[in-house]
DNA sequence: GCCGAGATGTTGATTTTTCAGCATCCGTGC
DNA sequence: GCACGGATGCTGAAAAATCAACATCTCGGC
């Protein structure tokens, strides 16, 4: 279906900001961007992404509102499908060991106790 | 301590292969590629990536076998970092969820008990 | 109507990335 | 010794990405 050509460096970049913040215009992507260009390289990339499809934009008021065109769903579960296979050799266990060692956040008990939840569902689940 | 400079898509490429599997040849990379260039443009690669001290390599028989300078946990985490704040906000539950889901293969009850063992360790460190 | 601020689009030049051709080196077999 | 196959390194050119300057457009206020 979606075989989009693949993402440059910058382009890489801005989409990264863009999936982070949800939605953002020019200048905001701009700012939030490390080691920024002008303000119109900014929008080359843009055009270029949106170009390519992997963004949309929308009108709001006098400024255009960036967004991605895949939603942040489909985008995240293929995120991770690589880091799985790339780092973890597809072991979800490892995978999830250094997510919990990473929580800069501990876990509330509440989060603690619906992620066992989502555990056991998975497993049924596979039946 | 270490800002290695950015990677190019092809660059990247590369690395990402050699995660995977651990450590190959100049030809094993190539067999793994998408598309891949003519074996000398992948030696070219190698030899960027070398220079800007991404990769060590070590002389194995008549040829060289290419391996990440950083070790797998830390880059690991390090990605895992990424997807966490990019497509997650940090939320560790809303990134488990999703890796659980992925699950090509279901988890084994033993991986499950290890799992949940590990939250509540997480738990009791964090205080 | 005219000017200025804010936002966007386009163009062309510079820099980086990507790549293949070619030369070299090192073994093995003859 | 010499030819050949496998492996590597270097060089320079083609392609892509990056970027800033410049032009345009719109909406306010005066």
């Amino acid at each position: 279906m979606s075989d989009l050509p693949p993402l440059s460096r910058r382009e890489r970049q801005v989409m990264d900001i863009l999936y982070e913040s949800g939605g953002a215009t020019a200048v905001q992507i701009r700012e939030r961007m490390a080691d920024p260009p002008t303000d119109s390289a900014v929008r080359s990339i843009l055009r270029i992404l949106i170009n390519k499809g992997h963004l949309t934009r929308e009108l709001d008021g006098p400024r255009y509102v960036y967004a991605p065109k895949t939603p942040v769903p489909r985008a995240s579960r293929s995120a991770m499908r690589h880091v799985l296979s790339t780092f973890f050799g597809g072991s979800v266990e490892g995978a999830v060991a250094t997510l919990l060692k990473l929580g800069e956040s501990d876990l509330t008990p509440a989060e603690r106790e619906r992620i066992k939840a989502m555990i056991d569902e998975a497993a049924e689940e596979g039946r």
